[in-house]
RNA sequence: CGGGGCGUGGCGCAGUCGGUAGCGCGCGACGUUUGGGACGUUGAGGUCGCAGGUUCGAAUCCUGUCGCCCCGACCA
């Protein structure tokens, strides 16, 4: 392929609306360009990349026998109905001309369960792994960062079909195992994390992450336990009981102190000139129209996750002020455990173990300070309530703390076990004569917002970086001067030679001056550039790793071509 | 949905006491130039997001509206 032929629209300014390094990049080095928020034209370089993620994942796909397939983008409001998923936010819903409802595919267990539930019979046919790669709509209350969170988006969705829960769980590490495969052979550094399924089901889940400064996502790590979760879904440990005080109990006598319009845990703490982890923070919540006061400590962050959960709440948001005044007595900002009575009062872990600590006092402008729990109040119950921090103890090895690391998600795994296959009638008979519903697990990556992550995680101040495996092109020979005939010669006969060995090469046989290229190069981000100038009158070429600009070196013409297959093999490796 | 910012040639920007739009880059032509985004000459390209209003006159003032970006909520 040629240069001069090729729709490489780069450009040197940045357009202003870009503020990640991987959505700049992607602008200025032409592989996309926005048409509406979140909605992204893909040009000839960016989809080339997109292509070979789909054929890397299509070839560890076949290495587990999943099968690829397609479902339709258009998908009945009857089929989404039957899980209750029509009137999921983010859907895109139209009509057809008779009227009829559809919604655009935001993801497809309806319709991969809607083809098994009428073709799968037997246990004989089990389990079955299909996948497709193919858009997705999401109505995204907010787009983001490029293509990293789009309305419109290319994803790859597998799913597994089992006979039961043992054969969902040996589908589920396939999965796990391929995905791995997946991200290393693009050379992509990423982290596996127990997550939180959302609505899509409450079972094993586990979220593959490339660790970057401008992730949507905060992880948290033990390196030594090499295990990870993100933060929303990241378990604490119940503290260590304190150690008992010389003198007795260690308890002061309770007072009740005076706090004209201090409401944050930051106003009361600088008020009382203590620190905000002596602080206990009384927040009132709704689930299922209950109302529910939830303590944690002043510092510390409620996880809405985990109330959920613990509550067993489908619906569960903070309480407005009026409720906040009904429950307890007080405008919002002096809310306490004490005296609250009426309510189911919850406490994270972390409170048993405080001691003489300033909790709201249920009546406007004031504190309690000194509060204890057992001679103050008691909680109904305690719970892991609040969000894992870096410094606390890792779950799974509590010698060892997490630190916190930022990701972006690139791609998910689910168990769902019935959820979908009950709520739609996908059954088989089992080897004992009896009918199950089949056992399912669903497998996502998110195609286009890969080519985001890999941006992310491999760029310079000059442009991108890519990896052989995934790049648009392999390989660019830069003709520093298009008139010197001989040149043109050496260039054309290497380009020919390497695109007859299949790997993918780019003249530059534009006609403009070296620097022009090599900053296009550079921002393009070819593995390797070979540059046919000054050295060719002693018969030398440059080749050189676009990772390490002191890699380069000369060769002789004749060795050029061997040079850069194994260069290339040597970027692959690593 | 809440908060903040921004809409002026393809891109980046300037242009508010209101007087009929300018700069850089890019683009076309010609010439010189050719190892890290060259130079000269010349040329094309803009209903100033849209709609109302005020005014003799609006990119500029007022009202409304649409779009885009960022933070948050949200993220099946």
């Amino acid at each position: 392929m040629r240069v001069s032929q090729y729709f490489i629209p780069t450009l040197r300014d940045v357009p202003a609306d870009a503020e990640l390094p991987s959505h700049k990049l992607l602008l200025r080095a032409g592989f996309i360009r926005q048409q509406a928020a979140g909605v992204y034209a893909y040009l000839p370089l960016g989809w080339r990349v997109i292509r070979n993620v789909e054929q890397v994942i299509r070839s560890e796909m076949d290495a587990i026998a999943c099968q690829e397939l397609r479902l339709p983008t258009l998908t009945p409001r009857e089929m989404l109905e039957e899980t209750g998923r029509w009137d999921v936010p983010v859907v895109y819903h139209l009509q057809d001309r008779r009227k009829a409802d559809f919604a655009l595919g935001f993801t497809h267990e309806e319709p991969i369960t809607e083809v098994i539930r009428h073709s799968v019979r037997s246990w004989r046919q089990l389990p079955t792994l299909l996948y497709q790669q193919q858009t997705k709509f999401r109505d995204e209350p907010r787009p983001r960062g490029g293509v990293i969170r789009t309305r419109e988006f290319i994803m790859f969705d597998a799913y597994s079909f089992d006979r039961d829960e043992e054969g969902m769980d040996v589908s589920f590490w396939k999965f796990a195992q391929a995905y791995r495969n997946v991200f290393r052979r693009m050379g992509l550094p990423f982290v596996e994390a127990e997550a939180d399924g959302g609505d899509i089901g409450d079972l094993d889940n586990r979220e593959f992450l490339v660790l970057t400064e401008s992730g949507e996502d905060t992880v948290l790590r033990c390196e030594e336990a090499n295990w990870a979760a993100n933060a929303e879904a990241c378990a604490c440990l119940p503290p260590e009981p304190l150690p008992a005080p010389a003198n007795g109990n260690g308890q002061k006598p309770l007072e009740l102190v005076s706090t004209p319009g201090m409401r944050t845990i930051e106003e009361v703490a600088g008020m009382l000139g203590a620190a905000p982890e002596h602080l206990v923070k009384t927040l009132v919540y709704v689930a299922d129209g209950t109302p529910v006061a939830v303590l944690v400590r002043g510092d510390r962050e409620l996880n809405e996750i985990k109330l959920r959960r613990h509550l067993k709440a489908k619906n569960l948001f903070l309480a407005d002020e009026a409720t906040v005044e009904k429950v307890t007595g007080a405008p919002r900002g002096f809310a306490g455990p004490v005296g609250l009575s009426g309510v189911r009062l919850l406490a994270d872990y972390e409170v048993a173990v405080m001691r003489n600590f300033i909790t709201g006092a249920n009546q406007a402008d004031a504190h309690y300070v000194h509060v204890n729990i057992d001679r103050d109040f008691a909680p109904d119950e305690y719970a892991d309530l609040r969000v894992a921090v870096a410094g606390d103890r890792c779950p799974v090895a509590p010698e060892y703390t997490l630190t916190e690391a930022r990701g972006i998600e690139v791609g998910h795994i689910f168990k769902l076990g019935t959820k979908y296959s009950a709520a739609m009638g996908a059954t088989f008979n089992a080897e004992d004569g009896s009918t199950k519903a089949v056992q399912m697990g669903c497998y996502g990556i998110g195609n286009s917002r890969l080519l985001a992550a890999l941006v992310e995680a491999s760029h310079d101040d000059d442009g991108i970086v890519w990896h052989p495996e995934i790049a648009p092109f392999h390989v660019v020979i830069v003709l520093a001067n298009v008139k010197d005939e001989k040149a043109q010669e050496a260039g054309t006969a290497l380009h020919d030679a390497l695109e007859a060995r299949g790997i993918p090469v780019m003249l530059d046989d534009r006609d403009e001056r070296p620097g022009v290229k090599f900053k296009d190069a550079d921002l393009v981000g070819y593995p390797v550039r070979v540059v046919i100038g000054k050295g060719l009158a002693e018969g030398k070429v440059e080749i050189r790793a676009r990772r390490d600009a002191g890699s380069s070196r000369d060769v002789p013409i004749g060795e050029a071509e061997t040079a850069i297959v194994a260069l290339l093999e040597e970027l692959k490796g690593a």
